[in-house]
DNA sequence: GCTGATGCGTC
DNA sequence: GTCGGAC
DNA sequence: GTCCGACGACGCATCAGC
């Protein structure tokens, strides 16, 4: 398909607002297209398939004469996020410009600067999709969170796909618990929660591939897990790799000598069988019968008290906490369902607000990313943790923000410095060693829980206590912590 | 060769 | 990854 | 219930500019 063509179509997606008349536009232009046309158009509207880039180059010449095809453009754009380097992308980039008109180059900009913003994503393309090829909507449903994306999913439609093993599916996903008492099942299993890198291992018995959880193929990054999987038949499992003892970031360095090891929790195809209709029961037990010493630790149990137990002794192991999960829900790929729920441990802090950011798209009218800082050990001087801009409310975000404008004492335009004033009670999973603040450490997944209106700055935590409650010492020493780590506030 | 900026991956 | 909000 | 936008931390690779 012509470039030029594809743009008047997202030109008249872009002017309807209609979801139906969206649909509609589609399906027209997808019944016309041959297979690679398909796929390109799918890639460029319901995939990321632009790399970012800061500074846009000015066309360059390029003596080329045939027209630009999307199909081509998809392919280049893909091709760079892989291997170019940053002058090779600009150049690319300006060649492109080069051989497009002025509505492409609209189009082209759109795309670079994140998405072709034409109110077309997944959702929509699956629905047209399935005109085109005469199935329903639950149908093409089912066939999404099989194939994990689009371009699979017309695969499959045109009969080529069905390729199971080597081909990921998007890993199941789980909800958040805050605490043990709201658990719904009767009867659940408690595991072990890693805080690792999700795994998607496929094997034939001779040769082992290894997924990331965006189905990136990460085989290469961990040689010396290979062997573990090898002559056991034809499977599918769903697991973490991580280092024991260590923390998220000394796992993330790679210049070290450690071995990686795994867990897993799941399989979800062996031996010619698709398992993910089976029941969780069903499968643990076949994933123990062909690897018992792999299976992540767990409980089978009516009592949430025993959860509670379990969920201690995996912080105590240094741990991130525990999974609860139906022994009867099917694994389901790629959603985030109620089915397996995750309960972490979380500390709470009380911090003061130094600054804070303008926001973006609907914040824009608000300062809505705040800067986070508790004081040093002799409470001279405030030192920054980092910053987040989750946990308010709309209507919080406007009183903020009048508040903090109140408080400025360097306005730099993207940003304000304000006086000591607000202190909040921050909650966050893990203390990391920082290389960027000024306090030396940052919070990971911070979020604020509450302003505390009835506190003054000096009643704010100083880096010590923040050490102390987040138990930084004890886990990077090793030893046990009795500490009130909770998920229960 | 160093430093800071940028992009992308993990969570 | 988390969170609030929209659907 | 589910999805999406708005953004957090780090480490690594790359590269421009010195």
């Amino acid at each position: 398909m012509k470039l030029r063509k594809f743009v008047e179509v997202w030109k008249k997606l872009r002017e309807t607002t209609s979801k139906k008349e969206k649909i509609q536009i589609l399906k027209e232009t997808l019944r016309k297209a041959s297979l690679p046309e398909r796929i390109a158009l799918v890639k460029i509207l319901g995939e990321r398939v632009a790399p970012s880039i800061t500074h846009l180059p000015p066309p360059v010449p390029v003596f080329f004469k045939e027209e630009l095809t999307l199909e081509e453009l998809v392919t280049t754009l893909e091709g760079m996020k892989k291997t170019a380097k940053r002058t090779e992308r600009e150049k690319i980039v300006g060649e492109l410009l080069y051989r497009m008109n002025r509505e492409e180059r609209e189009f082209f900009l759109h795309l670079l600067s994140g998405e072709p913003e034409c109110g077309v994503r997944e959702g929509m393309l699956l629905e047209a999709l399935g005109e085109v090829y005469g199935k329903k909507k639950e149908e093409m449903e089912e066939i999404f969170l099989r194939e994990g994306t689009l371009e699979r999913v017309i695969l499959h439609l045109e009969g080529k796909g069905g390729e199971v093993l080597f081909s990921p599916l998007k890993p199941m996903l789980a909800s958040s618990l805050h605490s043990f008492e709201e658990i719904p099942f009767l009867e659940f299993y408690v595991e072990y929660k890693i805080d690792g890198i999700r795994a998607q291992v496929h094997s034939d018995g001779k040769r082992v591939k290894i997924f990331s959880r965006n189905l990136r193929d990460i085989t290469g990054e961990f040689p010396e897990l290979h062997s573990l999987f090898t002559g056991k038949g034809e499977f599918i499992l769903d697991g973490e790799i991580f280092i024991p003892r260590i923390t998220f970031q000394e796992l993330m360095r790679k210049d070290k000598e450690k071995t990686h090891t795994i867990r897993i929790f799941d399989i979800i195809y062996l031996n010619g069988e698709m398992l993910d209709k089976r029941e969780l029961r069903e499968r643990r037990k076949m994933l123990e019968a062909l690897f018992p010493e792999l299976v992540i630790p767990y409980v089978l149990t009516r009592k949430k008290e025993d959860a509670e137990r379990f969920f201690k002794q995996a912080l105590k192991e240094g741990f991130e906490g525990v999974m609860i999960k139906d022994p009867h829900s099917f694994y389901i790929p790629g959603r985030r369902g109620s089915h397996w729920l995750k309960i972490k441990r979380v500390y709470t802090v009380d911090l003061v607000v130094i600054g804070a950011e303008w926001g973006h798209g609907r914040r824009k009218k608000w300062l809505s990313n705040y800067y986070l800082a508790c004081w040093d050990e002799r409470k001279e001087r405030l030192v920054q943790l980092g910053k987040t801009f989750k946990g308010l409310s709309d209507e919080e975000f406007e009183v903020m923000t009048q508040r903090l404008l109140s408080m400025v004492v360097k306005d730099e335009g993207w940003r304000v410095w304000v006086q000591p004033g607000v202190v909040c009670e921050v909650e966050f999973e893990e203390l990391q060693r920082s290389p960027k603040y000024d306090s030396g450490y940052a919070l990971r997944f911070a979020r604020i829980k509450r302003i505390r209106e009835d506190k003054e700055i000096w009643e704010a935590d100083t880096i010590k206590e923040v050490l102390s409650v987040s138990g930084f010492w004890d886990r990077s020493t090793g030893t046990s912590s009795d500490r009130k780590s909770t998920s229960e506030g």
